[in-house]
DNA sequence: ATTTTCGGATGACAACTGTCACCCGAACGG
DNA sequence: CCGTTCGGGTGACAGTTGTCATCCGAAAAT
């Protein structure tokens, strides 16, 4: 038997998963989390072996949680599941060691089949990650990802400069060096930019 | 029996509603489309008594297609079956003459129950909906919208008055405008702001 | 028939943004 | 020890934003 739990914040999804794999007669879901710290309470409690875990998540997000995991020596395989392809999300959390990358684009069908392939030992991994946009790799050095973050959440240059303690100069630097190598010509199209790449 | 449609383009949740609709007994799934042209044309062909609708789909948005429907004097009875809570997408299903709307933070148990209420006559809503954020009103006029949309994309405020037939200074007094109703200091904010309350 | 209202336009000003060329000092690699 | 790289900084310039007061003409309202 194998016992899983899901980690996923939008109940319905969560709630229709759970029903449908508990019809397997090899699986058994012995727990539902709503969010990255309930997760790894009830990983911990239940030891599973496989955790379903959503990225995007209140408190905690599925990718820190995977990180705690794999910090704290957990023998329960981590296996994404997220809407989004993007190649941060999908290298950060290789670095977590996280046995699966599925996307919820995937059919149901793949689901359970997925589940006890990574039970055997396997990497189950969404085809579009392997090829597709994959090997787009983030531009941006962490400074600049760190400034266009702050640009993102609508603050000016020298509001960012005051919060990194940097010159007024140097930010505007930054985020100009940023648009050449994003190939724009704002930061509100950076901002996008970035945003949809899952680069900042 | 109750014959339903489900127009959702996230591939695993739509598999797994499926799946678990029709295992009740008085409800038959008898199709399921990825976007909402595909909702349309199956809507048209099957004459399903209810479509379950998600909002942001490819091509055409289940908004979009259910005020089609209504145009079309459609039987079919729509229920919109989404994440956002925002009172600009209710508002305007309220005026597409949908007979739901309820958030995929629902518990699965209770979507069953919505579609026979629905197929009684009701009109089933989640709470969320009645109360919270819902009585924000859209404060910006439809050409503040419009501005602030493609501002959004990053268009610079002549290149907005070069699509939009305006003056230079006409597009910047509209902005300066909508940064005041929204209480903020630069587009990138009002944007944030904006497309977080569903405003534009 | 005269106000209001409202969409649109101007012009001017201050502040902010983006670009560029160039400077500085610490940290390597040779 | 010297050169190069790299994070950070300056200053200057042109262009863009955001703000305001003010203006115009066409609908509505009274």
């Amino acid at each position: 038997m194998i016992r899983i739990i899901i980690a996923e914040d939008q109940r319905l999804l969560r709630g229709a998963m759970a029903s449908l794999l508990g019809l397997e007669d090899d699986i058994e879901v012995v727990g539902e989390a709503g969010d990255g710290e309930e997760a790894l309470r009830m990983i911990e409690k239940l030891q599973p072996d496989i955790c379903l875990m959503d990225i995007e998540m209140p408190k905690l997000s599925g990718l820190d949680a995977a990180e705690k995991l794999k910090a704290a020596g957990s023998a329960c395989r981590v296996v994404i599941l997220t809407t989004f392809a993007r190649p941060g999300y999908f290298e950060r959390g290789v670095k977590a060691d996280i046995r699966g990358y599925l996307l919820k684009d995937e059919p149901v069908e793949k689901l359970a089949e997925a589940i006890r392939r990574v039970m055997q030992g396997h990497r189950e991994v969404s085809p579009e990650l392997v090829f597709g946009s994959m090997r787009e790799e983030n531009p941006l050095t962490p400074r600049e990802q760190e400034i266009l973050r702050l640009a993102a959440e609508g603050s000016s240059a020298s509001e960012i400069a005051e919060k990194l303690h940097l010159s007024y100069g140097t930010v505007r630097n930054y985020i100009s060096e940023t648009l050449g190598k994003l190939a724009v010509k704002s930061r509100i199209e950076a901002v996008k930019l970035a945003e949809e790449k899952g680069w900042i």
